[in-house]
DNA sequence: GAGTGGTCTAGACCACCAC
DNA sequence: TGGTGGTCTAGACCACTCA
């Protein structure tokens, strides 16, 4: 474990990296671990979906106990970062499987199980980021950004309108040809075709009165009550990477959450 | 431990309780300690806000090691039913501490902070269960409930219009006067007077038009758009003890949520 | 200083999976 | 059969709190 250099005899004192400052802030190994491997996760040394070293392997590698590695993995597998399977190995997360592909889509309908949803593009095209965008995206205003409009539909009728805004420099290559084509999730094609993975997102909700266009676009007359959901999403070291403002119409679908 | 019955040699073979059925359905030490814990929590052996034994003593009743004993905590702790101080011991949980007295409010002031809001009770009777009510309580149609109807006041201004409904044998004493009484969160009052703690709850949310009703107390004009927040909250054992449907005003508020 | 939870280690064995 | 994660133990020491 490179970045630990003080001297330690096994089952004996404090553990430490080199510190100059004052009240050097404790930090516990598995958590220095923790940081190590996610610094792997965020260079792409392992990819979403891919089998990380053995908790054997890491811990010799880092010079700990396996115990120890144990530790920082189970935190990180808490955080869905990582998942576990008992005589497989452990994976790094993605929104390319089935368990996940729709894990923050909280749109539910009421006559229970799972949405199924078909999308319709509208609009994909690159422009300035507004000042509002450049905020949310922790860019300058004026920076380059895709914005994305799609509609999603139940059985033929609209039920959400999508408004998407990306920082333009980590999705080049993204076009309504691209995302015409592909089938799966948005995640997944921001994973496998921009290395951009989301691993949380802030959501604020809002009831409002649909207007005259968005009135249109969802089949719905003007003054209708929707939802107006607007995520935030963050991949490795807290950086936003996507602004979204969802439309949503309530009549047979709700928004689901659990309060713990 | 009790619930122990095979004989077993300090770090040797596999340990189960006692089970007649095909498929002895293995279940870890660990686990069987977390439902003791439960069922300890249940049925008020350590009310919410005490400490719980020490690990080394709850290790010594179930005759497990130390570290059994805090994997099974270390749970408890992450579904937020017990509280860990370094120092001090492990607590129930409690909504009567100031980190977790507003803990399933997610209504947040668009301006930041946390927010403040006063209450204004309007009506609390004693009546018989609606079909829907008794569907969500998991009672029979025509059981006694007890109904809520207040407000909640930003700077003088209503922000929510709230109706709850309680099973009336859980809440026996709940009347106007204890509720106008009372200063500080409902779930506090839960806790202390009825013995009824939530542990967590699910919401379903909605945009939808005020009706007049509605409209007048919260200030609006009919039609305006509102968030329609359906929770039920549940106590230990996955049992339903609260309907809330609150009418949330979200000019100046938004509902705030966290995915990952 | 005594007691609590928190970290770390080492070793044994079990459950699950693939070859 | 061998490798992976999962469980359990025992023991040492650290960090924090309070009397």
């Amino acid at each position: 474990m490179p970045a630990r250099t003080a001297s330690r005899d096994p089952a004996a004192g404090t553990v430490q990296v080199a510190d100059a400052g004052p009240t050097p802030a404790f930090s516990p190994l598995y958590q220095q671990i923790k940081v190590l491997l996610l610094r792997s996760l965020q260079v792409g040394e392992w990819p979403p979906g891919s089998v990380i070293p053995s908790e054997t392997e890491l811990a010799g590698r880092y010079r700990v106990s396996q115990g120890t590695v144990r530790k920082a993995i189970d935190e990180m597998a808490a955080e869905r970062l990582l998942v576990r399977r008992q005589g497989k190995g452990t994976f790094v997360a993605t929104h390319a499987a089935a368990e996940t592909r729709y894990r923050f889509l909280r749109l539910t309908p009421d006559a229970g199980g799972p949405a199924r949803l078909a999308r319709q593009l509208l609009d994909c095209r690159r422009m300035r980021a507004s000042a509002e965008v450049a905020r949310a995206l922790e860019l300058k205003a004026g920076e380059p950004v895709v914005e994305v409009r799609r509609l999603l539909l139940d059985g033929g009728q609209p039920v959400v309108l999508d408004d998407l805004w990306l920082p333009g420099a980590q999705f080049r290559g993204l076009s309504a040809e691209t995302l015409a084509r592909w089938r799966g999730a948005l995640y997944e094609l921001f994973e496998s075709e921009f290395s951009v993975r989301m691993i949380r997102a802030e959501e604020k909700i809002r009831a409002l009165a649909a207007d005259p266009e968005a009135a249109a676009l969802l089949a719905l007359p003007p003054g209708a009550p929707l939802l107006l959901v607007e995520r935030r999403s963050f991949t490795y070291g807290e950086r936003p990477v996507e602004l979204r403002r969802g439309l949503y119409r309530t009549e047979r679908h709700h928004y689901r959450n659990e309060l713990s």
